[in-house]
Order: C-alpha cells, then structure tokens, then sequence
DNA sequence: CACGGCATGTAATAAGTTACATGATTTA
DNA sequence: TAAATCATGTAACTTATTACATGCCGTG
C-alpha cells in the first residue's frame, strides 16, 4: 500500500519554517537549534538538500542576495504550491513521538560500567538538560505572543526538562551509596 | 578520521538483551518492548538481521529449539567474546539522548490546523502516554530489585510522563478557549 | 472461521549522519 | 593567531523502516 503519508521529515519542516517567513539555509537551521531543537534535530547535510529538493518540485523559490564582505546568500521563500502542500502534510502527519536515547541505554547497564562512568554520563546529560531548559525560556523570553501551539510544545518541552533536571541532581546526590555495594 | 566508537544502534542493544539472557529473536523483540521502549524501538525487520550479522561476527553462537506445535526457535547465546564486545561498546559510549515527535511538530504549527485535529492528536498522545506509563508500573512491579541504573532508567521515565499526562490533560480543558478565536 | 500469537527471515527503499570541500571576516 | 561566525554544498556511508513472504496453533 505504500502511503507516502504521515511522514514529517526535514523537507517538511523546512517548508514549515518557511510559511513562518523567508530564510536561507543558515538560517533555517538557526530556526531549527532555537525552535524545533527538543523535537527535531537536523544538520546542514540534510538542510540543502531538502532545499534544493523543496526548489525542483516548485514548493519554493529562491533569490540570491549579495552581500558585502558575506558570502551570498541565498533567501528562500515558500510558493502558494508550497504552503497548500505544507498545511496538507500537517493534516495527515501521524503524531508520532519516539526517544532514541543512548544515555538511558547507558543507564540501563550501569551495573557494568564503573562507577566513575556512570557519574560522568548522568553529569553531562545533567548539562545538556539545562542547556535545553535554557534554551526555551530564552524562547519564551524572546517571542510574546507565539501561536498557542507553538507556545504548548515549548511548556511541554520545559516542564519535563525541568522535572528531569530535578531528578537527575536527587539521583546524583545518592549515587554513592548506590554503587558502593559493587 | 571515521570513528566507529559511540554508536548504540539495535545489533549492539540485541547483545545486551543476550547479556542478560539467552533468547531468541522473537523474546528479544518483546524485551525490547517491554524494557526498552520508552528509549529505543526496533522491530523485526532490525533485530533479524543484527543477529546474524552478530553470529557472523562471533560474538554470539546458536542452537536451533525444536518445538511441538510450535516452530523452530533459534536460541541466540552471547560468547565471551561478544560480553567483551558489549562491555566496551558500552564503555565508549556517547550519552545521546534525542527525541524525534511528529506530535511537537504538529503542535507547533497548530494553528494551521482545525481545532479538532489539534484535539484529536492531544487525546491520542495522551492515550501513548498512559499506555507507556502503564507499561513502567508493571516493569516495576514485576522486577523488584532490578539493577539501580535500570531503577533509575524506568523512573527517569515514569517521572516525566506523568508530569505530561496531567500537563497535556490540564490543557485539554482549556483548549475550547485557546481555539475560540480561530 | 477470523484473529492474534508464535516464529523467522529478505529486499527495496527512505532517510539522515559524517566527513569532505571551500573561503572570507570578525573577535578574543 | 586561533577560533568562531557566516555561507553553501556534495558524496559516501550507515541505519532503520516497510512491505513482502510463509505457516502452524489456539481461542472465541
């Protein structure tokens, strides 16, 4: 049956930055790291060539802008076929919401790690926790009045986030008692 | 400079699982289910072939089950070359920790959509949720003293989707007021 | 008799990551 | 002078998903 629907990869998401306004690739990955970082992550790899695909099937236009002392840039911007096929892929997307997490895997097998290790994994992911809870309050900080979705997922984002730092601190706290019977 | 190290992919998870117990592809599948799933998700089209690759590479060794009225089972043992491989897979390891939700996508972009779709995929991200975290209580209820990291994995879990299932519940209620002005 | 569970696998496809490749400007 | 920012892209590789393929057994 080979549905092509319920899909939202970076091509979608790209063309979703878009319809928010006109934007290069660089930028559209800064939009990424500040919006879309505790859902989606991409990289330039996957960026242009999305572009380049969103271009050749007509979803977008571009105009190259010259700077000085910049190198150029190239501003895209979505087309009417752009924003219909955007707001289609929207309707049918699947919600999906699936973790791919090494550092719980790592967790999983503490028991056969050193203790040292374990310390270590749960510190920098402690760090990566803040980052992110710092991430989106500087988000709800800089955008008054988001779309109420928009707004949704980052206090969903945050409240975990900080729900979660709170744990892992409690939990660090504790661990040398925990592994001292190994 | 393409370094192999850091990976945790389903070949390396389905040497763990056989690290705890010998099985076969199909019992791998439901421990991923049942132990894994808040943090990793693999189904046979994955699991199959990383055991074969594993067989090939030595790091895990077979005997075929015959079974009255059930099929053949193919019981994966892990060699000690294959601990060893584990352990250090494990040892070298980068904590990752990476979510990927067409859910958050969707609810970023909400207001694009009809109130009731919005709706719709809150109450079936709500249902996952419940059903995820009905899967943890009994994880926990059926393996009292599993290792601490394990513990700690399952509650760092349990912790946040609580926390989501009052947060996306609460918002629910107020959801007729925020799409009113639509 | 249909559906779910048990049980194993392959092949085609889709998708994203990493490294490579370049190069000017600004800041510490 | 080293590093970070700006700026765009390609190619090889790795990985996982989906659909396909098969077939028996037990339950309702």
């Amino acid at each position: 049956m080979r549905c092509g629907a319920g899909v939202m990869d970076v091509k979608h998401l790209c063309l979703g930055v878009l319809c928010v306004g006109d934007s290069s690739g660089y930028d559209i990955k800064k939009y990424f790291e500040s919006s879309f970082r505790h859902f989606f992550v991409a990289g330039y790899g996957s960026i242009y060539p999305a572009l380049s695909s969103l271009l050749k099937q007509g979803l977008v236009s571009v105009k190259t802008q010259h700077q000085e002392r910049l190198p150029d840039k190239k501003i895209y911007e979505v087309t009417a076929a752009g924003r219909a096929a955007f707001e289609e892929a929207l309707a049918s997307t699947v919600p999906r919401h699936k973790l791919r997490s090494e550092f719980l895997t790592l967790m999983h097998f503490a028991h056969l790690l050193p203790a040292s290790q374990v310390e270590g994994a749960l510190q920098l992911h402690l760090s990566e926790l803040q980052a992110l809870r710092e991430n989106l309050l500087q988000a709800n900080r800089q955008s008054t009045a988001a779309p109420y979705g928009e707004q949704f997922s980052r206090d969903y984002a945050l409240l975990s986030t900080e729900a979660l730092i709170d744990f892992v601190q409690r939990f660090l706290q504790q661990l040398p008692e925990k592994t001292a019977n190994t």
